[in-house]
This record gives structure tokens, sequence and C-alpha cells, in this order.
DNA sequence: TTGCAAACTTAACACTGTTAAGTATATTTG
DNA sequence: CAAATATACTTAACAGTGTTAAGTTTGCAA
């Protein structure tokens, strides 16, 4: 079945070129500059085959968030090289901040903008495994940092929302100009890191 | 000079009318639906009507997005009764949850949404009132805080940033579904709050 | 009555995601 | 080998978006 294979080749790859097609266009231009129709001009096929190798756009920007996630994950691969884990979370989280500010597009894909998690919800059996690996890899450190009396006992879960909900909270408010017209443009990733900072230090047990 | 009056007072009612439009679309609706065309159809003009009353649809975001602050305002009425800073601290930090879960619209433009802050950078003069009265009234409690020795002393600028980010994480976080596939459905708003009372608890000086 | 200015509309441009229907090519079947 | 079918792709269209240039109607002043 030497035919049928090749025919299948071509096809994945044709699907590849779909998806290079459409990083390009979001790493150049920015989300709101891929369209079908862009995508087909570079590809040089009609906008209607697009949808013989993707549901709909959805299912295009559903690929890019997880070449998002593992864009971020490059961030934190020095990482685990980290002994203390109270340093190893302070690292993480200045990964993240720098992530979001250095990659505003993918970011937005990856926790703001609600396309890939529309796509997520359409078939409820699957879950989010890249959002899933992210946050059991701070639950894990969280972990760490607790048994080794970093930090005071809680809940882990609790603490990974806390956490995670500043820094992202920081990232979204500065991608999305909210501190713009408030802090010193010089000012703002200063201070991003310096409220991180006070997080982890108001965490520390040590410290205390 | 009766009809100059008269004919002002009817271009300033017709401004309101497309405004009173724009909202019914925005609550009704959601985002999305907000188009010219739509509000036109409310109105009873012609599309290119509602040009002549607004540079463009950005200002008429804009101006809903202030009407968000008047209602989070709402939200923080009771609020100046709470003697106890740190009480008041952690009841804001409830309510702009609150506001956050229940007016996701609302939460969108005030917080996420590009569009009423593209409106504001066009003229650089002029900066974000209500964004600035509100993140003001959060510096002002924390400095109370710390005036009555509540919680440890330290930047204002960067314990408002880091309480704002945390809150507005979570909320963005909540309202964009990212907790959805990795929080049961239920224990989403337990948790959020859970996460704010854990950052209220560490800061709490007396807890020490 | 003419002239002008303000208020409003029509028609269009350049886009968007998406789909139904049609075509050409290649493969399989009778 | 010819006819039927399946595959890959395209054309044309629908219904919508923000926005603008140009044209029309209306009402007031000289």
């Amino acid at each position: 079945m030497g035919i049928t294979e090749r025919k299948e080749k071509q096809k994945a790859d044709l699907k590849q070129q779909i998806l290079d097609a459409s990083i390009r266009l979001f790493s150049e231009q920015g989300y709101e500059n891929v369209s079908i129709r862009k995508i087909a001009d570079i590809i040089q096929y009609s906008p209607t085959t697009v949808y013989l190798y993707f549901k709909d756009k959805n299912e295009i920007l559903f690929k890019l968030h997880e070449i998002g996630f593992q864009k971020m994950g490059e961030y934190n691969r020095e990482l685990f090289d980290i002994k203390n884990p109270l340093i190893r979370l302070h690292k993480l989280g200045e990964n993240y901040i720098r992530f979001g500010l250095e990659n505003p597009e993918y970011y937005d894909l990856m926790f703001i903008l609600p396309a890939p998690m529309d796509k997520l919800r359409e078939d409820p059996s699957c879950n989010w495994e890249c959002g899933d690996t992210a946050l059991n890899g701070l639950k894990a450190v969280l972990s760490e940092c607790i048994e080794k009396k970093l930090i005071p006992p809680g809940d882990v879960n609790t603490l990974a929302m806390a956490v995670w909900g500043m820094v992202h909270g920081l990232v979204s408010l500065a991608n999305r100009r909210r501190f713009e017209k408030l802090v010193p443009d010089p000012e703002i990733i200063p201070s991003m890191n310096k409220a991180l900072n006070w997080l982890i230090n108001t965490m520390d047990q040590s410290s205390n």
C-alpha cells in the first residue's frame, strides 16, 4: 500500500503547511490577522480547502495555543537544576512573567482568548492537558516547599490558584495596558517583579 | 436662542439614545453583539448616523466601560461603614470577585479588552480616571492597614499591584474558563475565595 | 427666493467565518 | 476497457463586520 501511504503523507503535509502558515501569520502579524483567507493565500489553495483539514478556525487556534505551552516550557528548562524549591518557585514566577510579556500573542491564546477553550468544550470528555501539566508543575513545587517547611502549610490547590492568579493578573493587566496610565512606563516591569518578590517573601517561613 | 438650545438638546438626546441602545445590546446579548448596524436598528437611524455622534466604535465602548466602573462602585457602597481596614480590604476583594463573576461583559470591557484603552491612547494627554480612582481606593485601604499596623509595612504601590493582580487573575481566569478543566465546577468560586482568604491571612500581622 | 449649512442616507469598500454545490482527477469496480 | 465512485479541490454565495465618500433632504438666514 505504498500509494495510500504516500497520499496520507501528502495530506499530513498540507495539514502541517496550514499550521505553519498560521504560526507565521500569528507570530508576524498577531492574533487578529490569522484569517482563513490569509492562510489560504500562503499555502496557495482556496480558503475552503482549509476546512478539509481543520473543522474550523478554533481548531487551528487550539493547535497554536498548544505550541504556546511548548514555548513556555522552554523558558523553564534550566529550572530543574535548582535545589531549593522556594527559589525554584520564584524563578518559575519570573519566567512566567517574562514569557507573558515577551510573547503576548501566545499568552493571549493560552490564558485570555475564549477560542481554544471553546474548542475544548465541544467534546467534554477530553481535558486541558497543557494547562493540567503546567498547573501540576506549580503544585509540585509548592508541595515541596511545604514539605521542606519553607512556607507555612496550607491547601496546595488554594496556594496554586493564589500564585497563578497573581502572576496571571500582573501579566494580563500589563499586556492589556491597564497599568499604562497608572504606573510610569519604565517602572511597570520592575513593579511587577517587586509584587512577585513581595509574594514570595511573605510566604517565606524563614523570614518571619 | 431657544431654537439652537432645543436643537442641542435633541442632539444630546440622540447621543444618549445611541448609548442606551449600546448598553441594551451589551447587557442582553454580550460584547460581540454590539455592532453599529444593530445600534442603528434600535434607534431607527442609518448606521452612518452613529458616526455623526461618536468618532468610532471604540468611543462607544469607552463610554460603556465607564458605566461598568459606576456599576462596580455600587458594589462597594456599604464598605465605608467598616472600621477595620483589613476587613474592609477583604470585603473589597470579595466584592471585586463577585462583580467580575456577575458582570463578565462589563468586566471584560474594564480590564480585559483592548478597545477602551486604545481609545485612551489616542489622546495621550488624558488619563484613566476610572482606573485611577479605583486603584487609589485600594491604595488608601492598604495605607490605613499599614498605619494601624495590621499588615507589615511595605511599598503601597507594590502591595496594590499584588492584591489587584491576584483578584484580577482569579476573575479573568475563571471568566475565560481556564479553571474549568482543572477545578471541579462547583468548587471554582469557593476556591477563589479561599485564595483571597489565604492572601489576607498571610498579610495579617496579628495572625503571626 | 435664493443660498447655505446641518442632519441624515445610500452605496460602496474591504474585510470576516463558513457552507452548498459544482468540477476535475484519480481509483475502483463491473 | 468503460462506467461508477471516491477524493481533492474550487466557485460562488450568505450573512455579517467597521468605516467612508458622496449624495440627498430639511430647515433656517440673508
